[in-house]
DNA sequence: TTGTAAGCGTTATCAA
DNA sequence: TTGATAACGCTTACAA
C-alpha cells in the first residue's frame, strides 16, 4: 500500500502499478468506490453524488489519469475520430479543407486522421478500408470512388462528401454554376469568343461539373468552347497542355484549378508567350500561390477550409446524436463562389 | 443457422448476426474451431495446421471479416497509428512533412493522425495528450515545446523530433550550418557586407539555430548581421519587418523561411522598392511557391518530404520491435540542404 | 446513489 | 496443433 497512499507531500505524481498508467480500478480503489462508479463520475458528471464525485475526480487528477480512449471505444463503438480522406495531401487546394476540418474536429475533441488516396481509386478504397473501423465517420474531399462505392460506404458509417454531389447523402460542394458565371461573363465582356477547358481527372466529379457549367455558359453567350484533357490536376498537367492550348487557336484558356493554371502560365512564359496579352488564363480554387505569379491568376473561389469546417460539423451531427439518417441527412450545402480578377485575364490581341 | 450456412450460391456476402460485422467468433462457429485458433491462423500465418488455417482464411474471406483493429488494441497495447504534431498544417512546409510522413506511415500499414498546435505551446500539449494514449509513437514537427517537456513525453511513448535536436532522442534536422554558409558565401560574393536576419518564433529550436549559423557566417567574413524580430513564421510576419528592414540600412534580408521572404518580398514590392537591386532578400525551405514569385526567392533547402519519411522510419523501428530504446534511439540525422540562388539576391546597388 | 457483473473483440497463457 | 480461459480498461443494464 506504501506507494498507494493518498498522501503524497512531495507532490509527486504517485504512479499506481508501476509505470503503467492508471485505470478506473486504481481510482476506485484509492477512493473506495466501485470502478463503475468511477467510470459514471468520469463520464457522466452530475448523475452521482456530488461529495463521492468530488472525491473521485480529486484522486483521478491526483494519479494524472486519462481515460483510454481505445478501452473506451470497445464497448462503445465510439473512437472520437473521424476520418478525412483527400486525393494528394500536397495539393494546395487540399491544405485549406484539411485546416477547417483539423480545427473543427480539434474544437469538438475529436481527433481527425488523414488519409491519402494519390488520385487512386483502388488506394483510396484500401486507405479508407484500413481507417474505417476505428472511426466514427469519414468525410470524402475530392473522392475518385464511384457513387456506388460511396453509398456502400455510407452503409457503414456515416459518409460526408465534400466537392461532390451524391444522391441521398450529405454532399458539400461549391456553387460552381454561380462563379464560372461570373468567370465566362468576365471574359465575354473583354472580348473573348472562345474558350478552352484544361480539364481534370476524368474521376473527378467537380472536373466534369465545371465543365459543364462553363459549356452551358458560354453557349448562352455564343462563345465557343473546346476541352483539353483529361489532365493531371497539377503544375505538370498544366504545363503538359500549353502546345494544344495554343494549338486549338482560343484567346483564354479556364483550367481545371490554379495549379493547373500556374503550369500553364509558366509554359507559356517559358514559351515567350505574353500573358494575357496573347493568352489570357483563368482556375479554380484561389490557391495559395495564385496571387504570386506574375500576373497573379484569375480564379473562382471557394471557401474550402469553411467547407472542411462545414463537413465536419455535419458528420458531428450525425456521429453524435444517433446514427439513424435523420431529415438533414439529405442535405445539400452549397459553398458560395465569386470571381477574383487578377493580371491573368485581359482583352484578347485581336 | 439459415442464414449462417456456408452456401451461399448468389456470391452475397454473407451477413453473421444482422448487419454487425463478423467477428472471429463467426468465423469460428462456421469453421469449426475455436476462436483462439482463428486469431492464431489470421494473425501468426504459418504457426498452425495449414489445412486448418486454409479454411479459416476461406470462411473470414467469405464473411468479409477484417480485424477490429480497436479490439486487437486493447490487449496489445499496440494500435497501428501514429501520431504528427505540426505547429501549422498550412504551412508549406508542412505540407511536405505531411506527406513524406504519411506515405511511409501508409506503406507500412500504419494509420496517420494529424494534429496542430497552431504555434502554441499549451495546444500543443493537449492535442498531444488527446491522442498519445491511442498512438504507438509520435513525430514531433517543428514542436514549441521545450526540451523537458519533451523529454517527460518520451518516457510515455516513443518520440522522433524533426526539425530540432534534442539531448538523447531520436533528432532529425537540416544541417544548417552547410546550408547557411553557402548561402552566406553567395551573398559576400555579391558584395554584400551587410544581413538582417528575420527570425521566426522565438520558440522555434531551428530560427536560433540560423540564426546562430548566420552569426557564424557572416563574422568569418567581417560581415555584419541584425536579427529583426521574433516574427510570425507568416506572409504576415515577413511583410510586418520591412519597416525595420529598411531603417536598418542592410542590403539584404534572409528570412526564417520562405514564407516570410514572400511576405516581405510583396511589402518591398508595395513600397517601389526593387528587388534584388535596393534589396536582396533570402529565405530557408523552398516551399511551394518560392520560384512562382517575380523574382523568385533564393532559399537554402531541406528534403523536408524525405524528413518526414524518415521520421516514420525511425519510429517505426522502436515501435515495431522492442520498446527498449536501442543503441539508434540517440541517433540524429541530418538532412543535407542546399542553396538554391533565384532573382531575390543579387549585387548592392552602393 | 452505488455495487455487481456481463459484455465489447481481440490476444495471450496454459493445458490438453 | 488446438482448446479453454483469463486478461485488456471501460461501459452499462440490472440489482441492491
Amino acid at each position: 500500500m506504501a506507494d498507494q497512499c493518498s498522501q503524497v507531500p512531495d507532490g509527486t505524481i504517485r504512479r499506481a502499478r508501476g509505470g503503467k498508467s492508471p485505470t478506473i480500478y486504481d481510482i476506485a480503489r484509492i477512493a473506495h468506490v466501485n470502478p463503475s462508479t468511477v467510470s459514471r463520475a468520469l463520464s457522466q458528471p452530475g448523475r452521482i453524488n456530488s461529495k463521492t464525485e468530488e472525491r473521485i475526480r480529486a484522486t483521478a487528477k491526483e494519479l494524472n489519469y486519462r481515460v483510454n480512449p481505445i478501452a473506451r471505444a470497445l464497448p462503445t463503438g465510439r473512437t472520437n475520430t473521424l476520418g478525412l480522406v483527400v486525393a494528394d495531401i500536397t495539393n494546395p487546394v487540399i491544405f485549406d479543407i484539411v485546416r477547417g476540418a483539423e480545427r473543427a474536429a480539434a474544437d469538438a475533441g475529436y481527433t481527425l486522421v488523414v488519409a491519402e488516396s494519390q488520385e487512386s481509386g483502388e488506394r483510396e478504397a484500401t486507405a479508407i478500408e484500413r481507417v474505417l473501423p476505428s472511426i466514427d465517420g469519414l468525410v470524402l474531399a475530392t473522392t475518385r470512388l464511384g457513387d456506388a462505392q460511396i453509398i456502400e460506404l455510407s452503409e457503414r458509417k456515416p459518409i460526408i462528401v465534400l466537392n461532390r454531389a451524391v444522391d441521398g447523402l450529405a454532399s458539400i460542394f461549391p456553387d460552381v454554376e454561380h462563379g464560372v458565371e461570373q468567370l465566362v461573363g468576365h471574359l465575354a465582356t473583354l472580348g473573348h469568343r472562345s474558350i478552352a477547358y484544361l480539364s481534370g481527372p476524368d474521376t473527378s466529379w467537380i472536373s466534369s461539373r465545371r465543365w459543364a457549367a462553363l459549356v452551358s455558359a458560354a453557349s448562352r453567350r455564343n462563345m465557343s468552347i473546346v476541352e483539353i484533357g483529361p489532365g493531371l490536376p497539377t503544375l505538370e498537367g498544366g504545363a503538359a497542355a500549353i502546345t494544344r492550348t495554343l494549338a486549338s487557336g482560343v484567346t483564354v484558356a479556364v483550367a481545371f484549378n490554379d495549379l493547373m493554371a500556374i503550369g500553364l502560365l509558366r509554359a507559356a512564359a517559358g514559351l515567350g508567350i505574353v500573358v494575357p496579352t496573347a493568352l489570357s488564363i483563368a482556375g479554380f480554387d484561389d490557391i495559395f500561390g495564385s496571387d504570386l505569379t506574375t500576373p497573379g491568376i484569375t480564379t473562382v473561389r471557394a471557401p474550402l477550409e469553411d467547407g472542411g469546417a462545414r463537413a465536419v460539423h455535419l458528420l458531428l451531427d450525425r456521429v453524435s446524436v444517433h446514427p439513424k439518417r435523420s431529415a438533414a441527412a439529405q442535405a445539400a450545402v452549397l459553398l458560395p463562389t465569386s470571381l477574383l480578377v487578377r493580371g491573368s485575364t485581359g482583352r484578347p490581341a485581336s
